[in-house]
RNA sequence: GGAGGAAUGGCAGAGUGGUCGAAUGCGGCAGUCUUGAAAACUGUUGAGGGUCACACCUCCGGGGGUUCGAAUCCCUCUUCCUCCGCCA
């Protein structure tokens, strides 16, 4: 959620800066400082009315107490008009902030400068890429017939106990991704993440913190009889941490890991490109979060992005890095980075990680504050990324180590499988 | 699931229906002392709205009610603690 005071003091610029995102935010800008005049003008109202029945209640106590009860109930006609008063003024006001709050919730975060306009993700800026794309035989194999090939995920095995969506990673399928995620782990606690052990359900409260509710409740998982979420991604139960704590400088940077499945409905989503591994109802991740001093919240996302990439390296797959674009850029980020490994047998990057800067958009909904130097306390910024998300890696892994007769395991990977390869 | 108790500032913890945004301690900040630090002493220190700045308003777990007036009384929800039941 935008800050009211950034809206009321920059409000062309951020007109302006949506752009980015190919929308025309002015009607909903217009409304919102609208509405914000009008819920000021509503409380100064009402806080004179009650200012004044304050007054005169207290005059009803002095009175009473030096026996002057007569006085005190002429009194007290008149407070019980303006208790009406304000009684009224409160539920207009009530009204006009909830409209207000509703609308705020439908503007999305302000791009950083350097993310460039566009629509979709054809206009995604490639900033960076590394490794070589291997020479594979001309009937290499997708991950999903190489899986059925090593009998290692069986797809048809899920759809029964569950449904389309949830694989079933089996032998040493399931040792690897239990090696990836060990792996995944140990290298950011390395670079200094805690690492987290969180719920993998939800409330509505941290839902609306970061940003997945209102709107996209649609792809969360809802068990509606304990109204509560399953996670879309760590993200949300790890940021929720510090939802309304008052930090002080001096607790920067706070940093986080936390690997948990994550659950997407995926709604509308089908066809070639979501075969296999490539998009699933639950999968598993490692995050990481990092809460930031603002001043700081860019290099620490760029410590971000050169960590993911030393992963990617040790792991030797090619990727690349994609500065995303307005159109692409998710409801809540300021600048994201997109992380794509090179899907060598299926002929495509596929999306790993993405490591973004949330800026105050959610330290607002979430009152994530700090104390300055002034002692007023600001709101931080939070930023999180993959470190990595599992089915893509282990898809790009199969698909990009396979030989004829067997796939190779990654060398550093090794030592957490116990084997080198999957015959 | 049943029966009791509790929820107060960054933390701990008092609190009589009006003078309570709230004692006290710890912590934080500033100062005195010190070569410096620690200790001690002095002062200061909740959050949000509002204002150029004041004024003023709101907030004692959430919501509602009683009252001229509620941290304090009532209802309700949530959470935590104790006991019982069930149980990985």
């Amino acid at each position: 959620m935008l800050q009211l005071q950034a809206i009321r003091e920059h409000k062309e610029e951020i007109i302006d800066a949506l752009k980015k995102r190919a929308i025309e935010a002015t009607s909903l800008i217009e409304e919102v400082s609208r509405l914000d005049e009008e819920r000021r003008a509503l409380q100064t109202q009402l806080d004179a009315t009650l200012a004044e029945s304050n007054k005169l209640s207290k005059e009803i106590g002095m009175l009473f107490k030096s026996g002057k009860a007569q006085e005190a109930n002429a009194i007290k006609v008149k407070t019980g008009v303006l208790k009406e008063e304000s009684k009224k003024l409160g539920e207009t006001l009530n009204q006009t902030a909830e409209s207000l709050q509703a609308a705020l919730y439908q503007i999305p975060n302000v791009p950083h400068p350097s993310v460039p306009a566009g629509a979709s993700e054809a206009d995604n800026e490639e900033v960076f890429r590394e490794g070589a794309i291997p020479d594979l035989a001309t009937d290499a194999l997708p991950h999903w017939e190489l899986a059925k090939k090593h009998d290692i995920i069986d797809f048809e095995l899920g759809v029964k106990i569950t449904g389309a969506g949830f694989p079933v990673y089996k032998g040493k399928g399931a040792r690897l991704q239990r090696a990836l995620i060990s792996y995944f782990l140990d290298k950011n606690n390395e670079a200094g993440y805690t690492e987290m052990q969180v719920p993998h359900l939800v409330n509505e409260a941290s839902g609306l913190g970061t940003g997945q509710l209102p709107d996209k409740e649609g792809q969360m998982y809802h068990v509606g009889e304990d109204d509560l979420y399953l996670i879309p991604t760590a993200e949300v139960p790890v940021t929720n941490l510090m939802r309304d704590e008052l930090l002080n400088e001096t607790d920067f940077p706070i940093c986080y890991t936390a690997y948990t499945p994550c659950f997407r409905r995926e709604a509308g989503s089908y066809g070639a490109h979501v075969r296999g591994l490539n998009r699933l109802h639950q999968f598993d991740k490692v995050e990481i979060v990092r809460i930031e001093h603002p001043d700081r919240s860019y290099e620490a996302l760029d410590g971000m992005v050169e960590h993911v990439k030393g992963i990617l390296r040790e792991l030797q797959l090619p990727f690349r890095i994609l500065r995303l674009c307005g159109g692409d850029l998710g409801f809540t980020s300021a600048l994201t980075y997109d992380f794509e490994v090179f899907s060598t047998a299926q002929d495509r990057w596929l999306e790993i990680s993405s490591v973004s800067n949330f800026e105050t958009y959610q330290a607002n909904r979430l009152k994530m504050r700090y104390k300055d130097e002034q002692g007023k306390s600001r709101l931080a910024h939070t930023l999180n990324g993959s470190s990595l998300a599992l089915p893509r890696v282990l898809a790009g892994i199969l698909e990009n180590y396979q030989t004829k007769e067997s796939i190779q395991i990654p060398e550093v990977l090794v030592p957490y499988c116990g084997f080198t390869h999957i015959d």
